[in-house]
DNA sequence: GCCAACGTTGGC
DNA sequence: GCCAACGTTGGC
């Protein structure tokens, strides 16, 4: 099993919207990064867990879990002229951006913020906390994330 | 809202 | 294949 960290705006998909999504979860549509689909297409597996990081917010930070429940298939959003991340050169026989479905788990009774996981000498390995780090899919390592699960209040 | 960092596009 | 222009991300 793998641990990831996936970012979201609050203001476009938050936490409480994937809790609200219950059992069935959501797509984790819209991601449009070389780097990042390699690893949703490649590497995100059903079972992984995923911290849930808010980003473009007041408090940038972790705010919970949740879990992969189904491997990547087609991001269907590429494929709608309608859509915001439709993508004219990808094709269904060809399709070029994949999403997993993830679901729900838990959200921490406060943020884990950004400031404070820079502050911590064992994470500084993490892609997350390293300057003009963009990418909205990144790996999360096991120590890494055991790590962050103690900083969690009870 | 600003802007640094970085990815992508497209002319050549 | 280079690289300038442009677009996006995301912290602040």
């Amino acid at each position: 099993m793998s641990y990831w960290l996936f970012k979201s705006e609050p203001d476009t998909f938050g936490i409480d919207d994937l809790k609200a999504r219950g059992k069935k979860g959501e797509p984790w549509d819209g991601v449009r990064n070389y780097q990042a689909r390699n690893m949703l297409r490649d590497d995100v597996k059903k079972g992984d867990l995923i911290f849930f990081y808010h980003s473009n917010t007041k408090v940038p930070g972790i705010v919970g879990v949740a879990e992969v429940i189904k491997d990547a298939f087609p991001d269907p959003t590429q494929f709608d002229p309608e859509a915001k991340y439709y993508d004219p050169k990808s094709s269904q026989d060809n399709p070029r951006w994949f999403c997993p479905q993830v679901r729900f788990k838990s959200k921490f009774k406060s943020t884990i913020s950004l400031d404070e996981l820079k502050q911590i000498p064992a994470l500084q390995d993490m892609a997350l906390v390293r300057k003009g780090n963009r990418l909205s899919v990144m790996p999360v390592s096991e120590d890494q994330w055991h790590f962050i699960m103690g900083m969690v209040q009870e």
